[in-house]
DNA sequence: TTTATTTACGAAACCGGTTTCGTAAATAAC
DNA sequence: GTTATTTACGAAACCGGTTTCGTAAATAAA
């Protein structure tokens, strides 16, 4: 049994190629009566359009591309639930890309997007990325981009975040109502939007409350690797060094409990910790662990949404526009009080 | 600036359409010169085909459709990162689809793949899912399918587990020799290729030690609903009913935390738990989550390589075949020793 | 030297749809 | 009753490549 085309439907019907592709489309050119015949043989001979013959001929492919760092991570994870929602509800298809957190691999996606695989972009930047060409390029090719999460100030379109800096703001301020002189900020590169608006959150915050600033406090994490734990580690081995710590994104949580326990520090006891996490275990954690919790599921859908609307009208256009979703602290053991 | 087509690519280098399709190919049939003075002005205009109308053409898209029920899941994650890795490596495009556990959706991207849009599928199937047609259908089509993880035994092609029974009948001995009497299994339905396969080697432990098998202790959890929570809190609540659980999959040993922490159940004091579980967190959770740490990264390299191998060749073949990656059991604070 | 191959390329069909445009027939407007 | 619209459809161009096939020139074989 061989593939079934539109020809061959046409045929079977009696009827022109054309025709039978507007009655497939539901055009107000066809009569109900042949859009009804059309119907009943694309059922009986189970007629699937080739979906690469459409997407050539109508330049448009109703596929979205999605462009985050990682999967194994909570807050991607459901963003793509959220993405999924709204693309599914439009009929869109949602390609999904990693980069890893290299830049290497950031260009080549968006790169290969150029061939008008996609209709938009929903992206999320690698935290190696420092500038934006690759993105410019892409804009300039008419593909339009909405940022999620980590974004890049610059580029005319519209990104949905959370609210970084206040919630920076808010759980350092939390560490310091409890008691904390000397809190440590975990980061990755802090050319990331996202790190610097709650480093910039964590600072002010320390100002306002007339604890001193250090840059030592700042410790920075690269590649996931030994030796940015082996630092970590070191920062916390010198007694009094910290009673605090933030860690700006999920991922750091983990590292600092594995040094806590090999040091033998006690949270909160010792030293109190606050994390940016979406993590489900959060609150079986030992202990457990204090969260500023982002509406993960929510910005995805939102960014999802604006794109939909934007690719749903002739002209597509993207303001420049900042959509924050706000996260909520959700305090549990790893803090006190 | 217009798009620049291969039309226009010809013209500038004064060849025809065919040659600089051939060239850029790295057809043997084009000299090396001509090859050279393609690649310059492909790179020179920045040409970039269009992906649609290669795939049209070529009749394949180089491209593989992954169906999995969820992705807020670090096996599926790290599967996904397995799959990932092979792909790009063959300059393969990974299309993700989540079924949300449906059944309909399952189906309904089965049906989209009848399009032609993938050349080849990896899957997992949905836990709702008790029926193959959609999966021969497409197979019909010509569209080759890789199982990896839940699978369906009847159907014709490779699949990729890890060793289910063996790893079941291991936490089960596990449990035993720690005292262990009354053995609850936590499932989702068992219907389930993963899930049959436990329960099995739950149960072939229990008999080899003189255990008594009960089907009150196989606790089902169907939408992950507060019913189900109910319903394994009801179940702990009788005194002297249960010392041990296993979970089937990592989603269940957190509702199971839950139960304890309400009902004031120690873990492994009062009941020892064990978990098929990916968590990166489940080394610091209270107390640490003994668990089966299933080969996730490697079942989806292994599950991409045998697709991809098979695409690789002109007369696409996928024995019947069953390739097991064995879990590991990392023993930790849950169980007791 | 003649014939057989190989090399390098172009013309044109093709992939399977979409879209534009033209038009006959039916209906509405004047 | 004549002209203007609308309705319903088909022919053909088109989307942007790939692939088949034909062929002149160059090279090798006989």
């Amino acid at each position: 049994m061989s593939k079934i085309t539109i020809k061959i439907l046409a045929k079977e019907l009696q009827l022109s190629v054309s025709t039978v592709s507007k009655a497939i489309k539901d055009s107000h050119e066809i009569s109900n009566e042949t859009k009804l015949r059309v119907t009943e043989m694309v059922k009986k001979l189970n007629y699937i359009p080739n979906a690469y013959a459409g997407s050539l001929g109508s330049r448009n492919s109703k596929t979205i591309g999605v462009v985050i760092p990682e999967v194994v991570d909570s807050f991607f994870a459901l963003a793509i639930n959220g993405i999924e929602s709204i693309a599914q509800k439009n009929g869109y298809h949602v390609l999904i890309y990693l980069t890893h957190e290299s830049f290497e691999k950031e260009k080549t996606i968006l790169k290969d997007f150029e061939s008008g695989r996609v209709d938009g972009v929903l992206m999320s930047v690698s935290r190696e990325t420092t500038q934006h060409d690759h993105i410019d390029d892409l804009l300039k090719t008419g593909v339009p981009l909405v940022f999620f999460d980590r974004t890049f100030d610059e580029i005319e379109t519209t990104q949905i975040t959370t609210n970084d800096y206040e919630s920076a703001y808010l759980a350092t301020e939390h560490l310091i109502k409890n008691g904390c002189k000397k809190i440590l900020f975990l980061s990755f590169s802090n050319i990331l939007s996202i790190t610097s608006k709650r480093l910039r959150g964590y600072q002010d915050a320390l100002v306002a409350h007339n604890l001193a600033l250090s840059e030592d406090n700042i410790i920075p994490f690269y590649k996931e690797s030994k030796i940015d734990y082996l630092n970590l580690r070191s920062k916390l081995e010198s007694p009094g060094s910290a009673d605090g710590i933030i860690a700006s994104v999920e991922k750091l949580a983990i590292p600092i409990y594995q040094v806590c326990e090999e040091l033998q520090l006690n949270i909160p006891g010792d030293i109190q910790v606050i994390s940016f996490s979406n993590l489900e275990t959060a609150a079986f954690l030992n202990p457990p662990l204090t969260t500023i919790t982002q509406p993960a599921f929510e910005i995805g859908k939102t960014a999802a949404a604006v794109l939909m609307k934007a690719l749903g009208k002739k002209k597509i256009e993207l303001l420049k526009e900042e959509i924050i979703i706000p996260s909520t602290i959700v305090i549990r053991k790893s803090t006190k009080c």
